[in-house]
DNA sequence: ATGGTTGAGCGTCAA
């Protein structure tokens, strides 16, 4: 059984941070890079600066300023492009790919989930509805594809689903990123076809942080984290699953994203 | 309740 390593990372600036993937490889030694918030559009994509990291199979989805994802790939790759437009929004939030692994085909999936801003109020906040919506359609989507194997889900999804996936479950509670209906939205999403990878290693009651804010002043001390990378997989992979590993040093490299990558690793 | 920091790209907006 070839094994695999997938990483996922919110990068926040792919031209920004490239130098730092040569960190990632070296730590990780992924099969396969996702990144989220490239933040760059297609045509300035640093193909260039990537090359030497030899993941010579690349498919990106970017546009100017925000959003943009990317799966940089050892492995050959087909892009795969059944999926729909969330929300109607052309917001370069979701690229996938088949990957072509000796043991056949794998479906990755990479989102970048909307963060919905600050009130957790629908009437009041239209970024708060429009993360539900993507949720609730993402949800339906994968739900219809009924029987679905091999396949991997990564990506920021900006939400913690559980109590020990956020700092203080009390005090998060109205706090967008861990608000009942956007858990309880994720829940139904992971529920549609997915085990939760991580989750698989790490018991529930054990905290777990992917994402620690930029907002202060030092962020290991405080420890004030949430969960908000994930790495989702369909159930007949659950028994190939080998390791995970979240990433917590690289929350300290120079000049770094806010998030740290999470990286599993897997027999397909 | 508020403020705190960072990136893109030059106004603020998004996170």
């Amino acid at each position: 059984m070839p094994s695999l390593r997938i990483a996922t990372w919110n990068i926040n600036s792919l031209r920004l941070r490239v130098g730092l993937l040569d960190k990632l490889v070296e730590a990780l030694r992924p099969d396969v890079i996702c990144l989220q918030e490239t933040k760059v559009p297609d045509l300035l994509f640093p193909a260039g600066a990537l090359q030497p990291l030899g993941f010579p199979h690349t498919v990106f989805r970017g546009m100017k300023g925000y959003n943009g994802v990317a799966i940089l790939s050892r492995i050959p790759l087909e892009v795969h492009d059944a999926a729909p437009d969330w929300c109607a929004k052309g917001d370069c939030r979701h690229v996938a790919a088949a990957l072509q692994t000796p043991g056949g085909p794998v479906e990755l999936h990479n989102f970048y989930v909307p963060a919905g801003g600050d009130v957790p109020d629908r009437a009041e906040n239209p970024k708060y509805g429009h993360k539900l919506d993507f949720i609730a359609e993402t949800k339906l989507w994968f739900a219809a594809r009924t029987g679905l194997t091999r396949s991997v889900l990564v990506g920021d999804l900006n939400i913690a689903p559980l109590e020990n996936d956020v700092w203080s479950h009390k005090q998060l509670l109205d706090v967008v990123s861990h608000t009942p209906p956007e858990v309880e939205g994720l829940t139904g999403w992971l529920n549609a076809g997915f085990v939760d990878a991580v989750r698989h290693f790490v018991p529930a009651d054990r905290k777990l942080y992917t994402w620690w804010s930029y907002r202060n002043r030092d962020w290991r001390t405080s420890d004030r984290g949430r969960r908000l990378d994930h790495v989702w997989v369909t159930p007949d992979l659950k028994a190939g699953l080998k390791s995970q590993t979240i990433l917590k040093d690289a929350r300290d490299w120079p000049q770094t994203s806010d998030h740290v990558p999470v990286c599993v690793e897997l027999e397909v």
